[in-house]
DNA sequence: GCCCATGATTACTG
DNA sequence: CAGTAATCATGGGC
């Protein structure tokens, strides 16, 4: 048994004995409550203080002595008759404060916040959930983020041992003093009356208290998901630039293709290939191109003359080798770009 | 720090 | 569901 438990026995054997000022420990009469002896009962504190600060070994093994002395008194059976009598009369109001405990609404919705994360619940679920969960929220565009949806697993997956590390924790801190009071309860039980139900009152209210320290638990738990979600949205929306031989790549093919810039769905896999992006980008930076072009015809002339030109001279070098190839030995006709033959003129507009 | 360019997102349409 | 138009949010030049 700890100091701690020893002293609260002390505290409650010479309760119990009635008889303060005597074997060392000497607890105050019970105050009046009208708050007007604020003095006095800052006094009393200090005293109280001042007996707890000055326990020792020695006092506690006499407390013993003298609790074993009183279970031993013959008086002892009539004073416990006479508490239970007490306790009988005023046990109304005990029974009166019974109550059956809702399920907490609050609770009740981060356990589900924490199973739909994945964070909660059986392991391997967890991380198909989480998976499932980075997967939706990057809009269904699968393997484009394959680095973040794992960076997002991994921290998802600390946080669940965090959590689960907390829990467990927790439980067995809440056993360990349920076990300790039961105890206490028990050995007290000896020296005045205490009923079942009283224990299990005491029960109750520590796994109360134990379950609002887990609430906070969950709380937190949550709100750091919630965290890390929100920085995992954040960086699917951060915008990096792509590289100039990728924007280079999908001018030359837009304005190569200005009459009908729709390229489809084999030719935007080759450009998500050869840009190193995917379709989807390759589909957003023609949908804002042919937006943006329409727009201002103006502003993008140049752009149009230059990627015109360029292709113009793609085509001639590709002519050229087509010329020394058929030449040499071979009659087949290479491709410079893999590109369709463009339908531009020479100033760059529609045809 | 401002401003424009640009990739991404969203609401809507056919 | 692809495409359009508007909008958001960031990058990057000045």
């Amino acid at each position: 048994m700890d100091e701690q438990a020893r002293i609260m026995q002390t505290l409650g054997g010479v309760n119990l004995s009635g008889h303060p000022g005597q074997g060392g420990m000497t607890l105050p009469p019970p105050h009046g409550h009208d708050g007007t002896d604020v003095d006095g009962r800052k006094q009393d504190i200090g005293d109280i203080l001042h007996q707890i600060m000055t326990i020792t070994d020695q006092s506690l093994d006499e407390a013993q002595a003298k609790k074993h002395g009183l279970n031993c008194h013959r008086m002892k059976p009539a004073l416990f008759s006479v508490l239970c009598e007490i306790k009988e009369k005023t046990g109304l109001s005990i029974r009166g404060a019974q109550e059956e405990e809702p399920p907490d609404p609050q609770l009740m919705r981060l356990d589900n916040m924490l199973l739909a994360e994945g964070v909660a619940g059986p392991e391997k679920g967890g991380g198909a959930a989480a998976a499932a969960a980075a997967a939706a929220a990057s809009g269904g565009a699968a393997g484009d983020n394959s680095i973040e949806h794992s960076d997002y697993r991994a921290k998802l997956t600390q946080i669940r041992q965090i959590y689960h590390t907390e829990l467990e924790k927790y439980e067995q801190a809440c056993n360990e003093f349920t076990t300790h009071v039961m105890n206490l309860l028990r050995e007290q039980s000896r020296t005045r009356p205490i009923s079942p139900k009283e224990i299990e009152r005491m029960v109750n209210i520590i796994h109360r208290k134990f379950s609002s320290i887990q609430m906070q638990l969950k709380q937190s738990t949550c709100e750091a998901v919630m965290i890390l979600r929100s920085r995992f949205l954040d960086a699917r929306r951060k915008r990096r630039n792509f590289s100039k031989q990728a924007t280079e790549i999908l001018n030359e093919y837009f304005y190569s293709h200005l009459s009908n810039p729709y390229p489809s769905e084999e030719a935007k896999e080759e450009l998500a290939k050869k840009c190193s992006i995917t379709v989807s980008q390759v589909s957003n930076w023609f949908g804002n191109k042919r937006i943006r072009y329409k727009k201002n015809i103006g502003k993008f002339q140049e752009e149009a003359n230059l990627y015109a030109a360029k292709t113009a001279v793609n085509a001639a070098h590709a002519v050229a080798a087509a010329v020394q190839n058929s030449q040499t030995n071979s009659p087949t006709t290479p491709n410079s770009g893999g590109y369709s033959a463009p339908c531009y003129q020479s100033d760059g507009r529609i045809q």
